[in-house]
DNA sequence: TCTGGGGTCCTAGGACCC
DNA sequence: TCTGGGGTCCTAGGACCC
């Protein structure tokens, strides 16, 4: 099945981009009141027999930063911060473990307010989305502020909308007045309210093609709408240097996603300590059947199964290698994917102890149940 | 004080077929 | 024995996003 698209009659749009506050931290906040106005960081692994809070300062361990809360914020923590460099910063920052299925719960309720209002979005994960506001009646503002409302009233929780005519735009616009904020753009508003930001506030923009644009010199956006386009082209090849130059000027005529197939699953876990290929083979085998049991589960929950299987491995210099195999049959169970897991593995040179491995099933199909009459053309 | 887990998309080379 | 393109599938790696 296609992904299916919103029309693109090239007629003007108004699309909304909604991004939840400071999400995980937010919904802790609704269950620790106490906490509200305090530094507080999600992250890390749940701790058996854990009493009370855990502060920074006595984690130990892997781990990141997922997200905090803005009094965190101001200490200098960031998402995806390793959670020893956020406790040298913030050490009396309360740590909590982040509780998934919470998370998405509310995601479903924050989702199915919006949907009220204006049904047609674009999922962009658990704590945002696209919205086409482009048939709904009312001004922008107004409908900015319904969105907020009906969002405050499912879950208890701020966000911050952006309402431009494209989604690039609007990506940009929410953050401009984070948290719980409102910000409405035109094209007109481009040269004053997006060409003085960073070039990496640009959605597509990550760190290694805004270093190699500083390295030219183009450091803003509105630098990067000055850049000659051929040299963009020459930089960055034909499809990225042409995407640059469209980003700068603020054009973007990408339809939202409505309905998205899934087209790949995996799991993966990162050791406590780096294992020896060898010497924790014993291991090594027990946590590869873990995953594979877990991932067989995913699949059955979604009705799946994988023509391809995938492995991961990261090594202790962060060096990633990869190997996966197209099977004539399509596996959806543990044991299936654990044989293929292993034909995979059987073609990777271990020279290195490895610090994460991981399971991937891709091409996902709906599986033929056993015994069913297929049918022949 | 080293850096999680879940994804998508793109590129590029080689195999294989017409 | 040598010379072509075009198209699709598979595999590995990398950038980027939430």
């Amino acid at each position: 099945m296609q992904p299916t698209e919103t029309m693109d009659s090239g007629a003007p749009r108004r699309i909304a981009h909604l991004d939840m506050d400071a999400y995980f931290a937010s919904v802790e906040l609704l269950r620790f009141p106490e906490l509200k106005g305090l530094p507080v960081v999600i992250g890390g692994r749940r701790r058996p027999g854990e009493q009370g809070f855990q502060r920074l300062r006595d984690y130990r361990g892997r781990g990141v930063v997922t997200t905090c809360t803005y009094p965190a914020r101001a200490f200098g923590v960031r998402s995806g911060m390793g959670l020893m460099k956020a406790a040298a910063l913030a050490p009396d920052a309360i740590l909590l473990p982040g509780d998934y299925e919470t998370y998405s719960r509310v995601s479903r309720a924050f989702k199915a307010a919006v949907a009220e209002i204006a049904p047609l979005i674009e999922d962009r994960g658990i704590d945002e989305i696209f919205i086409d506001l482009t048939g709904v009646a009312g001004s922008s503002e107004d409908l900015a502020r319904r969105l907020k409302e009906a969002v405050k009233a499912a879950t208890g929780l701020t966000c911050s909308v952006g309402i431009t005519p494209n989604k690039l735009l609007s990506k940009i616009a929410s953050e401009l007045q984070k948290p719980d904020g409102i910000t409405i753009l035109g094209l007109e508003d481009i040269p004053a309210r997006i060409w003085p930001l960073p070039a990496s506030a640009v959605n597509g923009i990550g760190p290694k093609a805004f270093e190699k644009l500083e390295a030219m010199g183009i450091c803003t956006i509105g630098d990067l709408a000055a850049a000659d386009p051929a040299q963009l082209l020459m930089r960055f090849g034909q499809s990225y240097g042409a995407w640059l130059h469209e980003a700068a000027h603020g054009r973007d005529g990408r339809a939202l996603t409505i309905v998205r197939e899934a087209k790949s699953m995996s799991r993966e876990t990162t050791f406590e300590r780096d294992l020896h290929p060898r010497e924790d083979r014993e291991r090594l085998t027990a946590i590869l059947l873990d995953l594979c049991g877990r991932l067989a589960q995913d699949l059955e929950r979604k009705g799946l199964a994988a023509r391809t299987v995938g492995v991961k491995l990261r090594f202790d210099d962060f060096s990633i290698q990869s190997r996966d195999v197209t099977l004539i049959w399509a596996v959806a169970s543990a044991d299936g994917l654990r044989d293929a897991a292993r034909d995979c593995l059987r073609r990777v040179t271990f020279d290195r102890r490895l610090r994460l491995l991981g399971v991937r099933a891709g091409s996902l199909v709906k599986p033929v149940a056993e015994g069913a009459p297929r049918p022949l053309f």
